[in-house]
DNA sequence: ACAAAAGTGTTTTCACTACACCCATGA
DNA sequence: TCATGGGTGTAGTGAAAACACTTTTGT
């Protein structure tokens, strides 16, 4: 006996990307404009379709390098959300990935998409269908992962400050840090390479340039190094 | 202009359950003997196919109740598996669920499935498709949700020892633990209840009984109250 | 010389760990 | 009376938090 598959429901699925950014300042989300209907004209996340000979990995870096020109980037599967009306045109289920972007670095890749803008979270505007809260979900999980994983560097220029590093903390777990009691959890850390170079655009004295340190994390991790924040 | 959907691919999206219980002993899952080709006769999750008119978590509510016969259960959404050849039979995504069950109090209640049997997690057997990296990942998610969330009790009668949870959460974080230390954390926590009552079954000096106190545990939330062992 | 940001250590506090003996009871 | 599991407290250790002054240099 074979079970019959033939008899069930299939259904479109759809992935949607919220894509973060830090510039330096505050964390920022990536919103475009929608130019069909339904709900043309208003903000939302960069979203398409899976197609069949694909897996959601792949068709969350096809939608996010569409839509922006962008590869090689961070990105983690979030949820699954499947609300009935949740897209008033058609049933569809979507599964939302977020990505991590340095938007420094990337700022000139974007001139293709006129309609995408980037938001500061605090005064993103309303989204359409449900991605207020895939944006919510994404935000707690992002601020669990930097906690516990190095992917903060995901957000930054390769070359950074301890300031602009403990300023990303700050913004994404949304409190004040410690700079002395920072640094020094940073330093114990030993993931970073602290460069000779400076940075000095913020002020006269100047302040050291630091690099994360991939291979020494990994080797570290291998034995049994826990990163903790 | 309206997007057009009608383009877009459809596919089968499947829900996949990890059905944890506890004995006293050992954390266990429970299978099932697959009746139908492909891999029939290899042991599974269970399992059925989202329909059109449901939400994924109203599909694993389904699925659960139509397979056990149980109602009003721990249930949440794990992952979504999308692997294109992960059913051989034909293109299938599976939104994995995990559920948290009382061993004891629903013993009898399986009677309708004779091709289900509870496995300790050590010697579960390989499971069909992609099912073993299910379970490996319901696991570490499992892991995480007992420090910080009370689900453990999930998995307990309502009336249970102090011993009985601490093998609960021995079996989870598979570690052993010290007595007075877990003792005293978790009485620290302030959301259970004493009971007058012992059970004598175990001792001949008899051990206290404790509920989880829900209520209290709610209203310590509401104040920032934030779980953690 | 002074303004403005960078860099740097010590003390206190609190949570976690390790650890061992008496109690109550049924047989 | 003794064997069995139940129940309980304290001292020590280590990590996190609080906290302020000196350095550099461009203007």
């Amino acid at each position: 006996m074979l079970n019959d598959y033939s008899k069930e429901d299939k259904v479109l699925l759809a992935v949607d990307c919220i894509i973060f950014g830090f510039d330096g300042e505050d964390l920022k989300i990536l919103l475009i404009k929608r130019d069909f209907e339904p709900e043309k004209g208003k903000w939302s996340l960069i979203g398409g379709f899976l197609k069949k000979e694909e897996n959601l990995d792949k068709a969350a870096i096809r939608i996010l390098n569409h839509l922006t020109g962008l590869d090689n980037i961070y990105m983690e599967q979030l949820y699954t959300f499947s609300k009935v009306d949740r897209d008033p045109a058609e049933r569809t289920i979507s599964t939302a990935y977020y990505a991590l972007i340095d938007i420094e670095s990337h700022n000139n890749e974007f001139t293709n998409v006129e309609t995408s803008k980037w938001f500061s979270l605090k005064n993103a505007p309303d989204l359409i269908f449900d991605h207020n809260r895939m944006v919510e979900r994404a935000v707690s999980r992002l601020k669990y992962r930097t906690k516990t994983k190095p992917i903060g560097f995901e957000l930054l220029p390769e070359k950074f400050t301890m300031l602009q590093l403990q300023n990303l903390y700050e913004s994404i777990l949304n409190e004040k840090l410690d700079k002395r009691n920072f640094t020094s959890k940073i330093n114990a850390l030993d993931i970073l390479i602290k460069l000779k170079e400076k940075d000095m655009g913020s002020s006269k004295k100047g302040s050291y340039l630091y690099t994360f340190d991939a291979e020494k994390y990994n080797k570290k991790l291998k034995e049994g190094f826990v990163f903790k924040i």
